[in-house]
DNA sequence: AGCACGCCGACT
DNA sequence: GTCGGCGTGCTC
């Protein structure tokens, strides 16, 4: 018989690898690389993923055990995405399992549920006439026994949860029936699948004879008979959700429940349909005519998808150059080749008007990966995909595993935002999964930014015959023609030294004052990101700063100084600047809540509308909110970063960003990068409309090359400045990151152990030659950081230390610190210890 | 992860 | 004497 190369589910070190099973005959067809099944693991039954088949079982030192059952018909994964798995697990250090079940919606991860049910034929040696007996005429002694045997001949099988619930107190009596072998146990995997049930109310007689019923009602049930009536003036709307019909009539569900045990109606679960675009109307559009940069563009990526081979563009294009309609342009015609495409978005971007774009264009060949979809219409979205029925996935960074059959194009849009990593288990970057995915497919894959990371920038421009390196196109042009705004630096230490200490300048007061007359509107963007406080001079901004790594210092409250998280430097609190003798020094780290206070304070009866974590948790708030702005229901928008995107209102005429400083400082080495998209994403979107637009940037720091390149929308200056700085602080894109998080809950056992690692790996590097420092003039270095405590030093009673790894060149450095961590497997398991590895981080704070 | 086996302390 | 604590080892 073949056998079956299964993962199984069970996410621990000595269960990541490939389990043989015996493919019973019945099965045989159906059994491909990707299937789900379930098998026997041990005592249990547990799910697991096929990847591959062998013809005959060769002598094994195994008793093979067969497969017990095929869980889809389809199955949910491809080959590819297999083998992409794969890969997924050697470059991201994470088990097979979870890169697998990263693909697919977690609906479809089944757990065992075990059921009861009569033995087959009775054990002849345990109990032998006896258990016989039992089964032919219930002849039992005890009463008990008798009721649960009857109970479950009645069902056939029962799940042993519902078998509880019907016999609380018998558990032991069950588990004496067990042993005896009168009943017997299996186990099946069942879908986590929410189907969405709804209890609904149906007659349950024919029409004519409810309403006879109605006629000669008894007098005293008046609320059974409003009920059906009810239900008889709607019934070609029947089975109506029983909520409404209670809400409806202010009955309770008493008298429901009344006219059901008469046998009237019927309360029944009725599955509700889910698909979230369901009866909305999407006006179509049409192809628009391309400007000259747009057409070069489009061509070129054309020329590409003709060749059938893969290929990969960093389309660098200005805010309103016209990407989006490349992208759908380009989409149509991978559609016409018989090929499909998916569109990534940063989830914040996934807003109702952005599929509207996509399904005004290619209507409901769009299925949409939401994360706010129910887990159930997520399913449902995702079978579409699988089932061919649609030919454009869009959706956030989950959305790159889409199971196209003959994917042709992957568009990750906005490719700098940090939210394409996933910073679970297992933490990949979807721009590489999206690369990797198309050397498979033979597809094209178009990075699309105004602002690229300095990755992707400097892996297309430097050319390499890196796998990854993607071909630059560029525009340079706003596609309709109209020119970017103005952009006004606001130096705030000129304010404090002109007796100004409130956080708006008299520039962005008289401006916002000037609105308010005008019946303008304004937006202000308080760009701060975590909740770590640096220190900063306001007289001269001064930012205290580590000797070593150039990233801002973090305040601690507790220790009153401030530490370095990438190398643990620490100083003691400085009192004055250290600069120029201020005494203005001070944390820092403004809440949206304070700028709302001051608001009102400054401009009383103001009408502000707060965006940010604490405003926008709720469900389609965040949709909301943006509305009502756009209704001119308020003056101001003020938030996060998380008003940058959705900024395009005619009226806005004024952008204000309150401090650029504050992301500026974060204790991250791409603090610059950051600022500057941010910056230059807001800069980009004002005075998109017939009303001129004004952009304040207030800054402490006003001379910093971040906020001077972005005030100029000049990203080539900055790639410059920044790259430079990159290269002589030996940071990505000159050298790559490997975080490695070490957790336990006694802080002196955890600070051995994470030395135990560095001083392993470092041995191991020395023996390779690689182990250095990185201003080292070799191609393959390889150098170790910490360990230091943790940004967040303590979770749920665990302390948290980590290990930053740099490295560079041809070197498996992923591979050396897996193996090193592999070699602590015995801490690991005596002490507790838990490691976490983190390739390629984003956030490092 | 679970589930069983097994070896030691606190109880009827 | 036994019940049950959780350390250790295994799952095709």
């Amino acid at each position: 018989m073949d056998i079956a190369k299964v993962i199984v589910d069970v996410p621990a070190k000595d269960t990541d690898r490939t389990f043989d099973y015996l493919i019973p005959d019945s099965m045989r067809t159906w059994i491909e690389p990707g299937s789900r099944v379930a098998v026997p693991f041990g005592k249990r039954t547990v799910q697991g993923f096929v990847t591959s088949m062998q013809p005959e079982a060769e002598p094994s030192r195994f008793k093979l055990r067969p497969l017990q059952e095929l869980l889809d018909l389809v199955p949910p994964l491809s080959p590819d995405l297999v083998e992409l798995g794969e890969w997924m697990s050697e470059r991201y250090a994470c088990s097979r399992i979870l890169a697998l079940q990263a693909m697919i919606p977690t609906a479809l991860k089944g757990k065992a549920e075990r059921y009861i049910s009569l033995a087959d034929r009775p054990v002849a040696d345990e109990a032998p006439a006896d258990a016989g007996a039992l089964l032919e005429d219930d002849g039992m002694s005890d009463p008990v026994e008798r009721g649960i045997v009857t109970y479950i001949r009645s069902k056939q099988q029962v799940a042993l949860q519902a078998l509880s619930r019907q016999f609380p107190q018998e558990a032991a009596v069950i588990k004496a029936l067990l042993r005896r072998g009168v009943l017997q146990e299996s186990q099946t995997i069942r879908d986590k699948l929410q189907k969405k049930m709804l209890k609904a109310v149906n007659l349950a007689v024919p029409v004519e004879e409810a309403e006879a019923a109605l006629d000669d009602f008894p007098k005293k049930a008046q609320r059974q008979k409003e009920v059906l009536a009810f239900l008889l003036e709607r019934k070609e709307f029947l089975p109506l959700p029983l909520k409404e019909v209670l809400a409806s009539l202010h009955v309770s569900a008493a008298a429901v429940k009344a006219l059901e045990n008469k046998g009237h109606l019927r309360i029944e679960d009725v599955e509700v349909f889910r698909d979230p675009y369901r009866g909305r109307y999407f006006k179509p559009t049409q192809p628009l005519k391309l400007t000259g940069e747009q057409q070069y563009v489009f061509e070129r990526v054309i020329r590409q998808l003709e060749t059938r081979e893969q290929g990969a563009f960093l389309l660098h294009g200005v805010t309103g150059s016209g990407k989006t309609e490349i992208y759908l342009q380009t989409i149509s015609h991978c559609i016409e080749q018989g090929r499909q495409a998916i569109v990534l978005v940063p989830e914040i971007s996934l807003t109702p008007q952005m599929v509207e774009r996509f399904k005004g264009r290619f209507g409901d060949q769009v299925a949409v990966m939401h994360s706010r979809l129910s887990g159930g219409e997520r399913y449902d979205e995702w079978r579409k995909i699988r089932e061919g029925r649609v030919k454009v996935a869009i959706g956030a960074r989950s959305a790159v595993f889409a199971p196209f059959a003959k994917l042709g194009l992957i568009i990750m849009d906005e490719e700098h935002e940090s939210s394409y990593k996933q910073e679970e288990t297992p933490k990949y970057h979807a721009r590489d999964v999206a690369i990797r995915r198309s050397h498979q497919h033979g597809a094209v894959v178009i990075l699309g930014s105004a602002t690229p990371a300095l990755e992707s920038y400097h892996a297309a421009r430097s050319q390499s015959n890196d796998e990854f390196a993607p071909l630059l196109l560029e525009m340079h042009t706003r596609a309709l023609g109209n020119t970017l705004p103005e952009v006004r630096i606001v130096d705030m230490r000129d304010e404090l030294r002109e007796g100004n200490r409130s956080m708006f300048s008299r520039a962005l007061h008289d401006g916002i004052a000037g609105r308010l007359e005008r019946g303008e509107q304004t937006v202000l963007l308080l760009n701060r990101r975590g909740y770590s406080t640096f220190v900063m001079c306001r007289s001269c901004g001064y930012v205290a700063g580590c000797p070593e790594c150039d990233i801002s210092l973090t305040y601690h409250q507790r220790s009153n100084n401030l530490r370095c998280h990438y190398c643990g430097y620490a100083a003691p609190a400085p009192e004055v600047c250290p600069d120029c003798g201020s005494e203005h020094i001070r944390y820092f780290g403004t809440g949206t809540q304070r700028v709302e206070e001051e608001l009102a304070k400054l401009f009383p009866g103001i009408r502000v509308i707060r965006m940010d974590v604490d405003t926008t948790t709720e469900k389609g708030s965040h949709e909301k909110l943006l509305t009502r702005f756009r209704e001119k229901k308020a003056d101001v928008l003020l938030g996060t970063q998380m008003v940058a995107k959705g900024l395009d209102f005619p009226d806005v005429t004024l952008v204000g960003v309150i401090t650029a400083d504050s992301s500026l400082n974060l204790p991250d080495f791409r603090a610059a990068e950051k600022t500057f998209q941010l910056l230059t994403q807001v800069a980009g979107r004002a005075g998109r409309h017939q009303l001129p637009g004004e952009v304040f940037i207030q800054s402490y720091t006003p001379d910093h090359y971040s906020i001077i390149h972005a005030s100029r929308h000049d990203y080539a200056s900055f790639i410059r400045d920044e790259l430079n700085h990159r290269r002589s602080l030996h940071y990505p894109p000159y050298c790559r990151l490997i975080m490695v998080t070490f957790s336990h809950e006694q802080l002196p056992v955890l600070v051995r152990l994470a030395e135990n690692f560095k001083a392993s790996l470092e041995g191991k590097a020395r023996k390779l030659g690689w182990f250095g420092a990185m201003d080292r003039f070799t191609p393959d270095v390889l150098d170790i950081l910490g360990p230091v405590a943790s940004p967040v030093p303590r979770i749920k009673n665990r302390y948290r230390f980590q290990c930053m790894i740099k490295w560079r060149g041809q070197i498996d450095a992923v591979g050396l610190v897996r193996n090193v961590v592999d070699e602590m497997a015995d801490a690991v398991q005596r002490q507790h210890l838990q490691i976490s590895l983190d390739v390629d981080p984003q956030m490092l704070m």
